[in-house]
DNA sequence: GCATTTTGCTAACCGAGGGTCACTGAACTT
DNA sequence: AAGTTCAGTGACCCTCGGTTAGCAAAATGC
């Protein structure tokens, strides 16, 4: 025994600071938007000077960048989870695009599709671009799933389905403010069987 | 007569300056993003320095919105044209879309839905938001015509309905860049296809 | 035709904010 | 105890959006 176990290690500690961070800028960015957020104002909150920061991310963007990946694990592992449910691949769909929708209406998600798109720099893209694939295969993959269980229109092609769906309900992360009478989930709810409305067997 | 005629007034020459300024701002965050696009370079790519872009626009952000605004204006009447043809209100709403779609991916017109959401602040929201509600109210008003000519399915709710679709030809902007096999016109011929799939009688 | 104002622009400057660097003090290593 | 690592600091630089004083030329007034 090197240490006494129960304390994180410097590995350990230095992550979590990193993800404190991500968690702070995440909801600075997402609340007050990404130009309007200096680093100096994320240092202050968090008790430390600007240059520290620099010990956990390459620059501003990189920082973001951090964020959209926190966000993008986030929203991955809720769709994963709900395209795991049990029924027909039409109604696992369903609850996917629902999770995919209900996660990003969070207040502080908004920002990823607000904000963070134009940002990206082609250097950073890759990272970015592989959870953007991973949710789009997914999908693909259970529109496959309906064709094969015949829950969904055998005729529909899943790239290009997915492309219509997913674009559908990302635009409802655009138009979507707090406020109206409509809660999340509800909004999700009819968002997605009407995306979904021409692909149904 | 005050003035020999052909000749541009003190008024118009000032106006032609001042779109020749939005054009090329328009072409440079097209192509490099507003981010990446400085004033010092805008300016001097017109033949000027800094200070006089001022003379025509009360910001960075305010010469963003003055090009959002001069593409709008192509998107409105671009949609409006073609809205206006022949046919039954299905064949023109597609037309519409197609219109809409093509237009959006000229190439500089991309940063309109890349870069200046996000931009948009709360004073200038009132300008851009017309644009948007206008192109909003055009579809929603054919959808209408939709359901009264019969070419579209009775039970369809309009303001949903336009909200799916236009959230899934507005996602090609983001998805789609030149040099696929496959003509911008091809690809909003399909999309507008498959977003209308669900919508028609 | 001369004085006055208005206009379009420039040169020089300011300040905010992203990013860097030399250094320090504490903790770990040997 | 001496050396090494490392998180964090404070002072600094530089870019870039935005401002201001002033100038020359055109428009206007008398």
């Amino acid at each position: 025994m090197t240490e006494l176990s129960g304390f994180p290690t410097r590995k350990q500690l230095r992550d979590l600071k990193r993800r404190e961070i991500v968690r702070c800028a995440t909801v600075k960015f997402g609340t007050e938007g990404y130009e309007n957020v200096t680093l100096e104002a994320i240092a202050a909150e968090l008790g430390v000077t600007k240059a520290a920061l620099y010990n956990y991310c390459s620059s501003k963007n990189d920082l973001l960048m951090q964020c959209y990946e926190l966000g993008m694990d986030r929203l991955v592992e809720a769709v994963e989870t709900a395209l795991a449910g049990n029924g027909s691949a039409a109604v696992r769909l369903d609850a996917g695009l629902r999770a995919y929708t209900v996660t990003m209406l969070r207040a502080d998600m908004q920002y990823l599709w607000s904000y963070t798109r134009p940002m990206v720099t082609s250097g950073d893209k890759r990272s970015v671009q592989t959870s953007r694939d991973k949710l789009d295969m997914m999908f693909r993959d259970m529109l496959d799933a309906g064709i094969k269980d015949g829950s969904l229109r055998a005729d529909l092609d899943p790239k290009l389905a997915s492309l219509i769906i997913l674009g559908a309900v990302n635009w409802v992360g655009i138009w979507f403010r707090e406020g109206g009478g409509r809660s999340p989930a509800q909004i999700a709810a009819e968002v997605t069987r009407e995306a979904m409305r021409g692909y149904l067997a």
